[in-house]
DNA sequence: TTGCAATATGTCAAATATGACATATAATAA
DNA sequence: TTATTATATGTCATATTTGACATATTGCAA
């Protein structure tokens, strides 16, 4: 049985392990996940701090607002570096992004 | 006349700025490469220092020596997100990230 | 020198991320 | 209710990133 943390990995599209390794997680995979995840709901605060629609946010960027969406949802298909830029256009602040990290 | 500067990250592969725009980064691209850079560095230090090679690394993340050595010299052509795998695959803590995440 | 391990560079087909778009849902006001 | 704005979800052709491979270069010991 799986874990309701888990499910909602894959819920978001997130290949969690390989076929043969269906359970469990890498602590170096999830550092990752993790990493990326809180930098998702970062800019989701900072977006709504700073006043900006996802339409707005997404101009900005080049982009468009479902993909504003689908990063802020964490979806499995949005890469660090767009949401990285997104953040800087946001304008969050380097401490911002250094605050996002997790612990340990 | 382009700034040296410019010329390295030119060398690298990286599209600076638009076609309208060839001499300026805005200061979101600019975060957003030297934040990039400065992780790829790090991710070189943090594998010798753990006595490494690129080949070594290549394991450990299902990739290859030349994928590697691309990261570590700031090619454009690596996804952050592989970055930060790899970092993590080289045993690089969240505070390691954090660190190198550069002020302002 | 020569040999060898490590790293760098270039290329490419396959895999993945992309913006754009349609459309669904939610939230709030009139 | 309806209208409107914001957000969510799904799809798809295109663009970018991928691991793999070949091969060049570097560094260093014998």
């Amino acid at each position: 049985m799986q874990s309701s943390k888990q499910k909602k990995l894959e819920q978001n599209g997130w290949k969690v392990g390989s076929a043969s390794d269906f359970l469990e997680l890498t602590p170096e995979e999830e550092a990752y996940i993790e990493l990326k995840l809180s930098l998702c709901r970062t800019l989701k605060k900072i977006r709504t701090r700073k006043h900006l629609t996802q339409s707005d946010l997404a101009k900005k960027i080049n982009s468009s607002q479902s993909r504003v969406a689908k990063m802020e949802a964490g979806d499995a298909s949005v890469s660090l570096d767009l949401v990285i830029k997104s953040l800087f256009s946001a304008g969050a602040s380097s401490k911002d992004i250094r605050n996002a990290i997790p612990q340990s």
